[in-house]
DNA sequence: GCATCTGTACTATTGATATAATACAATAAT
DNA sequence: ATTATTGTATTATATCAATAGTACAGATGC
């Protein structure tokens, strides 16, 4: 599983992001070991550092915490995690939608174009 | 109408989406004569080569074309404008149902979430 | 005990972005 | 004709992101 990194936005909130969604997804269960942040980087093909800051982004958020010297630790705060899929699933639908309207689709536009484009890949 | 930049992204590259927006929305209309690079930069709160920078890249997918000393102007290949409006369209759907595949949603759930949605903003 | 692995911290360097401040040539406006 | 406006180009500076390399303290495994 490529990590498909741009050079359009910071890497390391690339980095949060996708680690953020295999928390999310369910990728990573409540109380599992991460890899080391050298493994991770090495898996990442990315600086120690860089995926250093990334989770440490991620335990300002509190979906990982770290123990100093064994390891880093997926939350085991299952609300949270429900609630952070919840809350990022309306700000991807709220954000699709207005970029949408930003090209002149309505809702109800949008919506029709959605599911013709479902009918067309099934 | 303020440009609402955010200091996630290069701000040239949101200055392009910005204009390629009312581009496409029709704000500006094929053949206008955009604000001279200076007034923009004014407009946006941003650097003239800040701003000269983002015109020149939208020169390069042709919806502008620069007349060297009597200004910037939209331009007149409607199909073009068309086209891209079809594919940005498009873009943003597959990215942002694939978003939602990443958080564990499939197209079903997307579909009922949307709708969801757009009932609770009537 | 000793080597290894863990997170963490630090310095230095490179490249990209954004800004500032000019400058110039060609046209438009007066 | 003169002035103002246009796009464009250049140089310099500051900041941030990313990388490289190194170091240390505290566990763990043997």
């Amino acid at each position: 599983m490529p990590w498909n990194l741009d050079n359009d936005r910071p890497i390391y909130m690339q980095l949060m992001e996708r680690i953020q969604q295999d928390i999310i997804s369910g990728a990573y269960q409540p109380g599992d070991k991460l890899p080391s942040v050298r493994d991770l980087a090495v898996e990442a093909a990315v600086n120690p550092n860089t995926m250093q800051k990334a989770l440490s982004e991620l335990e300002r958020c509190g979906l990982v915490y770290s123990q100093r010297t064994s390891g880093r630790f997926i939350t085991d705060d299952v609300s949270l995690i429900r609630e952070m899929r919840a809350r990022l699933a309306q700000e991807h639908i709220l954000s699709f939608l207005g970029q949408m309207h930003d090209l002149g689709f309505s809702d109800a536009d949008t919506l029709e174009l959605i599911q013709e484009t479902l009918k067309g890949e099934i």
